[in-house]
RNA sequence: GGAGGGGUUCCCGAGUGGCCAAAGGGGGCAGACUGUAAAUCUGUUGCGUGAACGCUUCGAAGGUUCAAAUCCUUCCCCCUCCA
């Protein structure tokens, strides 16, 4: 009953709530959709928002299938709309599955787990079922979509194929015979026809609930890899509580309740009392759940330390061949700068330094006789050292 | 099918023969301030060792010219309106 609530909480709408209570009482074992993009395969802490609630359903004893949609990815979007959207092939379809898979279970458990790929039904129809599935749903209906009828206010081009995206959508609800869809607030729609369909098709509509969904790191837009706004949930742990620190302070409240299992009055009252060591805490929980308390002890150390001016203890290392080499080429080898013009103008604008030191002479020549700390910018360190062989 | 508009550097967008590696804004990176937040200010933002200079870039390929993002030809793509 609890975790009924715990479900419920977070959530933007439930449609229909009655109905979502009924089936979680019907003593039934429940089928949980969440479909999934192939072409992204990099799970974050935006998807861990929806990923944690399936995780209370599995504990209730409920059976999750991630739909991947590997369907229309093998086919490939025209739009230009979504650019960079290539056809992947059937192996790299499998391949995103099995990392899918590979990454939900750092939340999910993996036995509770089933992934199916769209292409299994959709493959199989003709033109007469899809004819059919389409007699399903009016356009007036299709248009209802707050994304279509933006773009044709704005006479922005809506090709033929995205109408039939939310009914491919729904049907891959029809397929699995869903009782409930979880999904973000930018789902509903999709969602929501996935219900009429069942229905068109005799089935009992599925529920639906959607999220909020988490804003990235610039505050702007929502999370997602692309818009490198994001904090991976394979990141490494130092990395992961750094990037925590970085949440906009408008923002915590939001991920604490959404990422994390702390309550909204509980969040509230820790921002309330400093807002840095609830950054701190925050911080230490997310990089903690993802990996172990030690992990996140020794993450919060070395923040701690870099915030506080000082090198840290735990860097990456970097060999380079040979004793000496140009500054620009080291920043460019280490990978902190894209070329050496590039290199050059971080080092004109003071943004070097040699083991606490700035550096001031672009021409300068490096000696690694000895292992030395270089430092590009405020947080990014890495010890440089030669290759063994050519130590003197 | 007809008419019109357009493709510029990460994005938006100015630029219609030389002063254009290309205004301005956004974003990015770095510096100051700070709590590695926000806001603000400063620098920077194609590549080649800084400069000098050179090279590549303005949808594609050719051409005119001492000189082209800008002119000409052909091609590709996108959008709008009318049928």
């Amino acid at each position: 009953m609890e975790k009924i609530e715990l479900i419920k909480n977070g959530a933007v709408q439930i449609y229909s709530e009655q109905g979502l209570t009924e089936k979680l009482l019907s003593g039934k074992r429940l089928t949980i959709k969440l479909g999934a993009d192939p072409s992204r395969p990099d799970l974050h802490l935006g998807h861990s928002v929806v990923l944690r609630k399936l995780k209370l359903f599995q504990a209730l004893g409920h059976r999750i299938v991630f739909v991947i949609g590997d369907f229309t990815a093998m086919i490939g979007d025209p739009t230009g709309r979504s650019k960079t959207r290539p056809a992947l092939t059937l192996e790299e379809t499998r391949a995103s599955g099995e990392s899918y898979f590979k990454q939900v279970t750092k939340i999910l458990d993996p036995v509770k787990t089933e992934i199916a790929y769209n292409s299994e039904w959709l493959s199989k129809m003709n033109f007469a079922d899809v004819i059919s599935l389409c007699s399903k749903y009016t356009v007036a209906r299709i248009l209802e979509r707050n994304d279509f009828a933006n773009r044709l206010a704005q006479n922005l081009p809506i090709s033929m194929h995205e109408l039939l995206y939310p009914l491919v959508q729904g049907y891959d609800s029809v397929a699995i015979n869903a009782d409930v869809e979880v999904g973000g607030t930018d789902q509903t729609f999709n969602l929501l026809v996935g219900r009429d369909l069942q229905a068109a098709y005799g089935q009992a509509p599925q529920e639906v609930i959607t999220f909020p969904l988490l804003v990235g790191l610039d505050g702007k837009e929502k999370m997602s890899k692309s818009l490198e706004n994001y904090i991976g949930i394979d990141e490494p742990a130092d990395i992961m509580f750094e990037k925590a620190m970085k949440v906009p302070d408008n923002l915590l409240l939001d991920y604490y309740v959404l990422t994390t299992d702390t309550l909204k009055p509980d969040a509230e009252a820790i921002i309330r009392r400093e807002i840095r060591e609830a950054h701190l805490k925050y911080a230490f929980m997310i990089t903690e759940m993802y990996h172990g308390r030690q992990a996140a002890e020794n993450a919060r150390q070395r923040y701690l330390q870099v915030a506080g001016g000082a090198v840290p203890e735990r860097m990456p290392e970097f060999t380079v061949s040979g004793l000496e080499i140009m500054i620009c080429d080291l920043l460019k080898q280490v990978g902190f700068s894209a070329s050496k013009r590039e290199a050059c103008r971080s080092i004109a604008g003071r943004g070097v330094k040699i083991n606490g030191v700035t550096v001031e002479d672009l021409m300068l020549k490096v000696t690694v006789r000895e292992p030395f700390v270089l430092q590009f910018g405020k947080s990014r360190f890495i010890k440089v050292r030669a290759e063994k062989g050519d130590e003197e």
